[in-house]
RNA sequence: GCGAGUGUGGCGAAAUUGGCAGACGCACUAGACUUAGGAUCUAGCGCCUUACGGCAUGGGGGUUCAAGUCCCUUCACUCGCACCA
């Protein structure tokens, strides 16, 4: 009977102890240098761990453990972000409270967790639905309340038709709701809002101070778009004046008419003077209907009303133009109102060929007429004080100078970003801890009365006036203004699931700290979170929230540095052995535990880092988990060829002092495939011999440890190899025996290999040109002809050029 | 449309950054041991060819003694953002 190791023992009996002993414990303030490794906590789903959990989890795990043994002290911690919509869901359906179902969920998670064997540090672990959590989440909103960057504001909002709540923008992108896909659609509504705009720039420039993955930088970039341009004031016929944004001012020549948001408050300015109001209110209307599908559609088809009876004042050619009303154009943005410059602008081109208007080219492209829009570089023309100016820049800083010297216009910066929709009207939530007093207005909750706990009722359906469930608990509603002593109300809005993790990561510094969020000495020992790593679909959104989150509190004196995290990574996702994303409905979902169960959790973790490039989505296969646990199996009968000595076999001492510095550099970087592909290698060398030295097997299972800690371990206490690994310093290996003195090149002849000769390092390149020459596979070809050239290249190959 | 990325055997992938393409693993084939194991061992395994050899990193072109890697061009797919003025 062929030997296989009884992982499920094995593993329980190392986790026991890790528990036991709480070996993974990280140590406030001590000696030794910080690490901070951070991945993102789970929402406990009622689903259960998925796969690709284990794969991130693993991957930082790995990370630790070997930081760990470099003499670092690790802060890697674990926790809960279990505010959101399907407890709430569930809690509707079954009438109990959302707590219990996530504390249920939590345990499920934990336990599942604590079978993989991560060395997260469970006295840190944090849960944002505990009270003592969420204390200090509200804490925090009243400290941007009373910064002022909290406001309540009438916004036309999206709003979820299904769940009854207000979205921000980025929760509704593509104009569906992120949580159930139901058409978002808008609603005019009172909403908390955090000034996260303001930090616009600052969010943009912080982005140099970290060592994000570039793609992630891109997209956050891109979220903020910014935008340089200019304001420039049209003169209308009633006197009034119209502000557009634009960052093309060069091409003021060009403008033939102006559009403005169907909600742009120069209609209803204008009442009295506008000639079809009915006609604006009508396609106002009909434009807010729109879904967003229907937008996209109609974007090739350019609607709009023509404003009758004003008339915009173009400022350099003091021409009288129309105004149009166009859903192309949004109030959200800018002033609301450009000025369209049909013959460079791809939009206003097509607005203006279907109402029949007017196209000066102002940019020469030397045709003579436009069939698009032109957007390339050109000589200005018909453009008085720009003619004959060829270049863009030029041509715009002369433009805004003139601009701002006549009082006409002036630079202008711009970002999408928007100011960020705190509100929601869900149950779930923390809630927000202010008090609406008729007399006194918005109200803070005292400090010392926080936490504003959520209370215990039997109903979470949102009412259908939209507001939260939390409404209708009248005791918990009415309260006395803490200001003047009347009846008040309290907020019945609650915050949105990207409150608590905004600022999670520094609980986990002092999580039981019941004064402060977290002490400052504690923050500043642990300072920036070293390595995030999380999805790619948290790349704008979570990051943005926390990284402003982040540096409000710093601005205010709170932290003591402005970034939260320095480097941040972003694993693939784990597909189904079909190629499609996991799922419930195409029943290709796997199961975490039925893998433990039957292959063990060193097997799974070792096959979930051996799957490929830890950024790119990989297809499950079984087949390849079960050809991880052969190479664990064949790692464990190894041990009965161990002899009692206590240094490396001699023909191994280079390929072990290669695979420490590979394994070393490979778990840095990521790379665990081709880290476990040289141990697979190594493992297949010392196979081939007769015996292998306990220095062999130490060192081979030393560096195994970090993606399979239960089996090393426990080999390396049977074979009483040495101390734990876990408390055991890192394997070094010796620069000098990286290479073999003696190795083997190819020898080529115009660029094909011919031959492969071995050579030893001492070689000198006129030696190896004259072995390589000296082959009689190379004579084969050289002889009768001419050598032209004969390249060597030290350690790797022989070219040998021939007519 | 804009931005980012990917493309290498039947499959997952490697390739010290311009130097022997396909390491390692999966699957497969043959054999051994055994008789029922989802086991283990040994050998083979890019394509064409009996062979010598030729052809191969999405396609086409280029630079170079040498290209998966650099440049130009083209195709395909994936992911972001999307009427942002």
């Amino acid at each position: 009977m062929i030997k296989m190791y009884n992982y499920t023992e094995i593993e329980k009996k190392w986790q026991d102890k890790w528990d036991r002993e709480k070996t993974y414990k990280t140590i406030d303030n001590s000696e030794k240098e910080k690490y901070y490794y951070l991945v993102e906590f789970p929402y406990p789903s009622g689903a259960g761990l998925h796969v690709g959990h284990v794969r991130s989890y693993t991957a930082l795990d790995a990370m630790a453990r070997k930081k760990r043994m470099m003499g670092y002290n690790v802060l890697f911690p674990m926790g809960w972000d279990a505010f959101g919509a399907p407890a709430e869901q569930y809690a509707i359906q079954n009438h109990i409270h959302p707590s219990k179902a996530v504390d249920e969920n939590i345990k499920v998670f934990k336990k599942q967790i604590k079978n993989l064997g991560i060395s997260f540090d469970w006295d840190r672990e944090i849960n944002t639905t505990d009270p003592e959590y969420y204390k200090w989440t509200q804490w925090q909103f009243l400290k941007f309340f009373e910064h002022d960057m909290a406001y309540k504001a009438k916004k036309n909002i999206n709003w979820c038709p299904k769940c009854k709540t207000g979205l921000s923008n980025e929760d509704a992108s593509g104009g569906v709701c992120e949580r159930c896909g139901t058409k978002v659609v808008q609603k005019e509504k009172e909403q908390w809002m955090l000034r996260m705009s303001d930090y616009s720039q600052k969010l943009l420039d912080g982005l140099d101070e970290t060592e994000f993955l570039d793609r992630i930088k891109i997209a956050q970039r891109n979220w903020i778009g910014k935008s340089n341009g200019a304001e420039i004031d049209f003169g209308l016929t009633n006197n009034q004046k119209l502000k557009v944004y634009t960052t093309r001012p060069d091409t003021i020549y060009g403008v033939t008419f102006m559009v403005i948001a169907p909600e742009h408050p120069l209609i209803t300015n204008n009442k009295d003077i506008i000639t079809n109001i009915d006609e604006l209110e009508k396609y106002k209307k009909k434009a807010q209907e729109k879904t967003e599908f229907e937008r996209i559609e109609l974007a090739k088809d350019k609607t709009g009303v023509e404003i009758k009876g004003i008339k915009a004042i173009n400022p350099l050619t003091k021409k009288e133009i129309p105004i149009f009303i166009s859903d192309y154009v949004m109030m959200n943005y800018g002033t609301g109102a450009i000025m369209a410059v049909p013959a460079h602008d791809t939009r206003d081109f097509e607005f203006a060929k279907k109402f029949g208007l007017e196209i000066i080219q102002v940019i020469d492209n030397g045709q003579e007429e436009l069939k698009e829009a032109y957007t390339g570089d050109g000589k200005m023309i018909n453009s008085g004080i720009l003619n004959g100016i060829e270049t863009k820049t030029e041509a715009i800083e002369k433009i805004i100078n003139y601009l701002v010297e006549n009082k006409i216009g002036s630079r202008k910066v711009n970002y999408k970003l928007q100011d960020w929709i705190f509100s929601r009207q869900r149950f779930w939530g923390e809630p927000i801890p202010i008090i609406n007093c008729p007399k006194c207005g918005y109200v803070p909750v005292p400090y010392e009365e926080l936490p504003v706990k959520l209370p215990d009722v039997a109903e979470y359906e949102v009412t259908d006036n939209g507001e939260s469930p939390l409404a209708k608990i009248s005791d918990w509603v009415n309260v006395k203004c803490p200001k003047c002593g009347e009846s008040a109300k309290r907020e019945t809005d609650t915050m949105p699931n990207w409150a608590g993790s905004s600022w999670y990561y520094l609980r986990y510094m002092d999580p039981n700290n019941k004064n402060e969020f977290a002490s400052m000495e504690n923050m500043k020992y642990y300072g920036m979170v070293d390595y995030y790593n999380g999805g790619m679909e948290h790349a704008t959104r979570h990051l943005l929230y926390a990284r402003f989150w982040h540096r409000f509190m710093y601005d205010i004196g709170l932290l003591p540095y402005p970034e939260p995290f320095k480097k941040r990574v972003a694993h693939g996702m784990i597909l189904g052995s079909n190629g499609e994303k996991m799922s419930k409905s195409k029943g290709n979902v796997v199961n975490p535990d039925l893998m433990v169960l039957e292959y063990g959790a060193d097997a799974l973790r070792c096959y979930e880092m051996f799957i490929g490039d830890y950024e790119k989505d990989a297809s499950w296969s079984e087949q390849g988990l079960n050809g991880c646990k052969r190479f664990l199996d064949r790692v464990y009968r190894i041990k009965d060829k161990l002899k009692d000595i206590d240094e490396y076999t001699n023909s191994l001492v280079i390929p072990i002092n290669k695979t420490i510095k590979k394994v070393s550099d490979d778990i840095d970087n990521m790379k665990y495939n081709t880290a476990i592909s040289s141990l697979m290698i190594l493992l297949n060398m010392m196979e081939k011999n007769n015996e292998i030295t306990k220095k062999d097997y130490r060192t081979f299972l030393h560096l195994l440890n970090p993606i399979c800690p239960h089996i090393t371990e426990e080999l390396n206490e049977i074979c009483n190899l040495g101390e734990e690994f876990s408390k055991s310093t890192w394997p070094s290996y010796d620069e000098n025996k990286l290479n073999e003195k003696e190795y083997t090149i190819g020898v080529q002849v115009n660029g094909k290999v011919r031959a492969s000769i071995t050579i030893n390092d001492d070689m000198s390149e006129e030696e190896i040109k004259n072995i390589a020459l000296d082959c009689d596979n190379i004579k084969k070809y050289t002889d009768n002809t001419t050598i032209l050239k004969v390249i060597v290249i030290k350690g790797r190959i022989v070219n040998i050029v021939i007519k």
